[in-house]
DNA sequence: GATGAATGAGATTTCATTCAT
DNA sequence: GATGAATGAAATCTCATTCAT
């Protein structure tokens, strides 16, 4: 009895889990914007499915990318803790940031986006990232590092910004561009 | 008869300014992105002509903004040319580019887009500003002002970047982060 | 053994009770069309359980009125055979009948359609409550007091007609309407 | 230049009003609930036409039958101006709801409805026709034939729910049962 | 017997683009 | 040259019903 019902639950996670990771595949090729229709064909399920698990397109984004979110949020608000070099912290972390968005394509827009589709991603990344993106700031400009006054929502818009359409270019390096945003952020 | 012809082109010429005006106040109030029947209503005038003038959206998108392109173009060569401080030319320069995208909601991300919809709108800028913010980056390096290795394309598409969703949300503040990236382009 | 099985048969009872009343529930808030998931969630079971009881909706939505339809029958013949004021007694089981029906979002109109969804509980209706409408109607003609050649199919349907959408209307009052048609029945 | 403006005028007007006769097709046949889909397919047109001329499927809807609607309204309020027999008036004028009603599948429990499909055909109902239902009604009262305290609404809601159905059954007969309500209606 | 995940047809609505007049 | 009616592919979301476990 209990086996089965184990057995049951495990079978919904795992197809849970190759969903989510269909929609990934479908998110990296084509964009958070990809129709549910696409990720219900990568999935080999139909889009009943999808919608059985996640009610709103939105929803479905957001579960895509919630592990990861969260792992960088902790991540971040443990290096800041323990504020060694602060200022190189912040630069680690947020070239962390940086790698996450650069090979979601159509995902780094979502950190400035708040419309209909993306406003619960949106809603996400600032909820779960800015106070960590705060803590790192803070160490660095208490330490004297940084000049003072920068708000970390700010920072996190301008780095996800800087982010956008980084794939597939292999003119424009986003992390350069952030490296130089992060320099500007020194103590003059 | 070449009375006769001069009044009709010049009628001609008229009525495709007004046109490419409404198009510009439709891009400003919706978006670039802005349904071509929108335009079309704003002007008065059957979406059969604006297909006529612009075969193609992305045409008429082009056709709006060429203009200010090209009067940005000229500014910044002639700042170049003059170079009396390099570092403070490329600052308003670019601080003339900021403004120009934040004004228009959603002309931003066209900078850094090349897809069906934006791609000759990139192939503009790109084309246009390109040379020009070259030519400003190498009189600030040549004057020891900047470090030297940073590709225009890269800073261009970086503020482009940074200008993405400025309009309408308060917190954010395009102009700050552009000033940062700046920041972090002079000599250490 | 005989215990056992008593007892599993009354365990199955009870829950198919159970069902049916949150059944009841789900389509007085809203509606016989309510979606079988929402009667699943409500009972606490699967849908799997319900189609296994009710091969399909319209199976469950008779099931849960039968009770009530039933002793709605019943009352009508026994004042029918007992015809002491035979208008009264027709006007009485009508308001009966009325309010067993406003109080049913969307079972009103089920009294007329006879389409795949509702059509087996407008069966249903009709065969248990036109004879018994059609008892106190030939009684209440058999004593002079209403106009002959009234077809208590009809009489049912119109009541049932009138009390549609009757809930939720405060403008609407079906019982004074139903009394309306019930004077228009009167021997002129 | 003038005859071809006609002309297309003309034309655009005609497949208008064939769209609407193809709707009023499909409506009849399938009720006011038919997709959408169906009447372009009925028009021989794309889904597309449909939404230009008319946003909203409710739209729609409201348009196939805004004609028939304010004619009745007008006939309603030039009986009640007149009031030669005033009873009469009423019944003949209840009559040609009954026969508008009973003709349109679905239409008739639109009336009651205010649903987001029905809502806006529900409020050109109540909104052209109460007025003139409470013309006829009082111009009865006052002449001392009908009993009074009756509300137009109520009475143009309760002939609206008899005629729900009444296609399609042959052993149903909205007409008669709608000649029992009025009745009902008379001074006692 | 019970479960609930999966299915997939179908409904509404949007818009770039074409083309007959 | 201008017009705007027509097109139709696409996208999101809902739900009755089936069936493997």
């Amino acid at each position: 009895m209990s086996g089965t019902t184990r057995s049951r639950r495990a079978d919904a996670e795992r197809s849970l889990a190759a969903l989510l990771a269909a929609a990934a595949d479908v998110f990296v090729a084509d964009g958070v914007n990809a129709p549910v229709r696409a990720v219900a064909a990568r999935a080999g399920v139909g889009v009943g499915t999808i919608y059985r698990h996640f009610p709103t397109r939105a929803d479905l984004v957001v579960a895509v990318y919630r592990h990861q979110v969260e792992e960088l949020a902790a991540s971040g608000a443990a290096a800041a803790a323990a504020a060694v070099a602060p200022l190189d912290d912040l630069r680690r972390w947020v070239h962390r940031f940086t790698d996450f968005l650069v090979t979601k394509h159509g995902l780094a827009s979502a950190v400035s986006t708040d419309d209909a589709t993306s406003g619960a991603l949106h809603a996400l990344l600032v909820e779960r990232l800015v106070p960590t993106c705060g803590a790192l700031l803070d160490a660095a400009e208490s330490a004297g590092l940084a000049r003072p006054g920068t708000d970390p929502y700010q920072l996190l818009r301008g780095v996800g910004n800087l982010c956008i359409g980084a794939e597939g270019d292999p003119r424009y390096d986003a992390r350069r561009l952030v490296d130089l945003l992060l320099d500007g952020l020194r103590h003059p």
